[in-house]
DNA sequence: GATTTTACTTAGAGTCTCTAGGTACAATAG
DNA sequence: CTATTGTACCTAGAGACTCTAAGTAAAATC
């Protein structure tokens, strides 16, 4: 079991790609989606959005593509990559193991009965 | 409901205070009861250990007193305090909506059924 | 016409974990 | 008896991530 201590502090990337295996979205749209779908828990602030989704295009995860909108204006609309459904499945099998051993110390099992 | 972004990378606190809870403790006890009770997936680093200390005592929710062993060798041993156990519910039920929000976005329900 | 919302970007501060080093003594191995 | 391993604590600095805050720009709503 490979153990991943900075889960902890980067479940940004988890959450991102998750989302974009659904769909493709742009930035603005994966802020009200990542709200509605937690209940309003996660509200991304702009400035932990757009610098994880440049990280995430530059290590192959995802691929941003610039789309005309009928107005003339451009949105970046992003992909999951091959590579990024791979690091996808791993990091939510991690995620696993993680929640599992917050809850072991967290919740410890009475030791007697 | 309060939200607190820093649980992702400040699981270290929680996770000291619930140790601490249940019987008072020296740093390197810690170290070996967190990767026993975790089944070897958490294994604090003395660089995170004993400052995560200095920060839990400082802030009030621990007290360490030194002790003196047969040997003439001293431990430090952390005692939860009263504003600890206060702060280690709030921070449990925190957990569970951290827990909630992350399995939302990672394990969608399928929409239709 | 003014405000809010959409949409993207970046610099800098703050926080946390880890690496790596230091100190010191006890216990065990060879 | 000496070397290594284990116990026990501490800290400086690097690296990574999130947030605040600011800038740019235009559409939509009031």
């Amino acid at each position: 079991m490979v153990i991943r201590r900075d889960l902890i502090k980067g479940s940004s990337n988890s959450l991102l790609l998750s989302l974009l295996e659904l769909q493709p979205m742009y930035g603005y749209q994966i802020v009200k989606e990542l709200e509605a779908k937690s209940q309003g828990y996660f509200k991304f602030k702009e400035g932990t959005l757009y610098p994880a989704l440049h990280r995430l295009e530059k290590s192959g995860l995802i691929t941003g593509k610039w789309q005309m909108l009928p107005n003339g204006r451009q949105r970046r609309y992003y992909y999951i990559t091959d590579k990024g459904q791979t690091k996808l499945a791993l990091e939510k099998s991690q995620w696993q193991d993680f929640f599992t051993a917050v809850k072991l110390i967290l919740q410890p099992e009475p030791s007697g009965s």
